[in-house]
RNA sequence: GGAGGUGUCGCAUAGUGGCCUAGUGCGCCCGCCUGCUAAGCGGGUUGAGGAUGAAACCUCUCGCGGGUUCAAAUCCCGCCACCUCCGCCA
């Protein structure tokens, strides 16, 4: 959600963030027109109210006559009142279902256009030339088959398409990645956290997915939650309705939970393998700070997730996402991409978001600085996403026999072996 | 799933229809007193919104939402959370 005052006093900027994003301006005349008619009706509604409660006051003390004519008026006033008052309800209701559908103001950084139109920040790491080694990489499926790793015909048959089974050394894979993402984040001063990945309907509408990413949502109706498509939503609404003490910020959390999407409107796109799937393990970094700092802080994530790719031995390179492809709750955002050698591509595998105060003014999280409350700002970065992980790494370290070298950082926690070896 | 209970200001508690403009204690903040500290004394201490150049001012906020009433923390209905017991279960 967007800040009121800003919009009564400075229009023209969510005009511009708007077609920065490529999106309506005339929703900022809607919103300036129902602001108008809510503050009208907020008024007549006071006004009334307060002459209700000042006339209410004289009863018990009146008497007789002028008794039977204070509770004439009061009567009347009162049918008045609650008139006012629900016009008041109404233009509120309306007011906020405009606000709500606005995406926050894309920042004047992000580079202009749509999903194509990201910017090349800096590309880490050498892609390996497989030719000049003098073999043909083998793709995750199939290198995931020869390690007896991924099960994908079975997860079909479990649970249907895009769905997977991570067996043996695959299993052991994850949870290695798991550990040593978390035991980093630890190091790095975020908290360990294990939220449900079942949330209530405010925590979804609150961090932004009911809206134009609500298709992608999975819903339990009979009870009325919603499957998490990341743990960030848990962790945003974690700290609904609190006012932290300025010295508590910034407050990092790491979270890990099963993520779960429903990929409408992606049929026929990446169908091989386990690449986009309906559920994945991540562990996510989430942070708690002010606004001023959260630019800082979003490219500390960033940081993090460099450093994080850069152990693992995955060459990849850091993309500005465009205006138009930030999703509703972002200002900016910065993805990591690792190459994939046997599509002989840069993929997403990690994506950092900076929401400003966006989840903060729908979850109504705030700090109170010099005696005033502010919402805070929040961010979110992916650590480790255990599919493309997999995939990246398998593919990156495979040798010419189907075997896979181990990233040094995950040898502790695979028990210090080195290489995974295809089944016989 | 069944039965019962509880939900008031940071914490504890008072409040059974109008003197509640929510009292008191603790904590916290400011001041006085004091060589310093404590004690003592005085004042302040939820959050949001409207109006204004700024204020004074006004409205909402007693878990949430509705209702009854001239008037609701208080009465009625629904929901939520927590506690106790029973049943079931990893």
């Amino acid at each position: 959600m967007i800040d009121i005052r800003l919009l009564r006093e400075d229009p023209d900027r969510i005009r511009a963030a708007q077609k920065h994003r490529g999106e309506s301006v005339a929703v900022v005349d809607a919103l300036l027109s129902a602001d108008d008619r809510w503050r009208s009706t907020i008024a007549a509604y006071e006004h009334l109210r307060a002459e209700q409660k000042s006339l209410g006051k004289q009863i018990p003390r009146a008497q007789g006559e002028q008794k039977q004519t204070l509770l004439a008026r009061t009567k009347e006033l009162s049918a008045q009142v609650k008139t006012a008052e629900a016009a008041q309800n109404e233009a509120d209701r309306e007011f906020r279902e405009l606000a709500m559908a606005l995406p926050n103001l894309a920042s004047p950084e992000a580079p202009v256009g749509g999903e194509d139109d990201f910017v090349v920040l800096e590309e880490i790491g050498t892609p390996r030339d497989f030719a000049a080694e003098g073999f043909a990489p083998r793709d995750h499926l199939e290198l995931g088959t020869l390690l007896g790793a991924i099960d994908v015909e079975r997860g079909a048959k479990v649970s249907g398409a895009r769905f997977y089974v991570l067996t043996g050394i695959g299993a052991q894979l994850e949870l290695a990645l798991v550990a040593a993402s978390i035991a980093k984040a630890t190091e790095w001063g975020f908290v360990p956290m294990l939220p449900p990945a079942l949330v209530k309907p405010s925590a979804m509408e609150g961090t932004g997915f009911l809206g134009q990413a609500a298709d992608d949502v999975y819903h339990l109706p009979k009870d009325d939650l919603y499957l998490v498509g990341t743990s960030e939503v848990a962790l945003a609404a974690y700290h609904g309705d609190e006012i932290f003490d300025a010295e508590t910020l910034p407050l990092r959390y790491a979270a890990f939970s099963p993520c779960f999407r429903r990929e409408a409107g992606s049929y026929g796109k990446d169908t091989r393998g386990i690449f986009r799937v309906h559920w994945f393990d991540k562990v996510e970094m989430f942070t708690y700070t002010t606004v001023e700092e959260s630019d800082a802080e979003h490219q500390r994530l960033l940081a993090y997730e460099k450093e994080w790719m850069t152990a693992l031995g995955l060459p990849f390179r850091v993309v500005d996402v465009a205006a138009g492809d930030l999703g509703s709750s972002a200002v900016r955002k910065f993805d990591c991409e690792a190459w994939i050698p046997a599509q002989g591509k840069y993929r997403e595998l990690t994506s950092t978001s900076n929401c400003t105060q966006f989840q903060s003014r729908r979850l109504d999280t705030r700090v109170r600085r010099a005696g005033r409350t502010e919402h805070v700002a929040t961010l979110n970065g992916t650590l480790m996403a255990s599919t493309r992980t997999i995939i990246a790494l398998l593919e990156n370290h495979q040798q010419p026999d189907g075997s896979v070298l181990v990233p040094e950082m995950l040898q502790p926690h695979l028990g210090g072996r080195t290489v995974l070896e295809p089944i016989t």
